[in-house]
DNA sequence: ATAATGACGTCGG
DNA sequence: TCCGACGCCATTA
């Protein structure tokens, strides 16, 4: 298998490159990503994380409505504490995201 | 050319 | 809060 970078779209990179840039301990939606690239929509930044993003940090890009990622809750958790991001725990519910809290917003940070 | 498919988002009920 | 219905939009089938 050749360098995946080399085979990445323009577009793949530039979301990958975006998600990179995303501080610890804070998060962007899919949407989010998807206005900053200033291309295509959240879909097509979900299509990108599930296709080449297993090599990046992949646990900063979350749902609008802070949901974890179905399916590997558990590493993202670690995660998040481990970088203390925001997160909403409700008795007996499993976690979600503060997302008020945790979304990464480029000017003040 | 048409329909189904997603690591999505928003809006009622 | 939980859920279903729709809208969205590039990619696949």
């Amino acid at each position: 298998m050749p360098d995946v970078n080399a085979l990445l779209s323009d577009y793949a990179d530039q979301v990958l490159s975006l998600v990179d840039e995303i501080p610890a301990g804070k998060v962007l939606t899919y949407g989010d990503v998807a206005e900053l690239v200033g291309q295509g929509g959240p879909r097509q930044v979900g299509t990108v994380m599930a296709r080449y993003g297993a090599a990046s940090t992949w646990w900063r890009v979350v749902r609008a409505d802070g949901r974890l990622l179905p399916g590997s809750e558990a590493r993202a958790i670690e995660h998040y504490l481990r970088e203390g991001t925001p997160l909403r725990e409700a008795a007996g519910r499993d976690p979600r995201l503060d997302m008020s809290r945790a979304r990464w917003v480029r000017e003040q940070d």
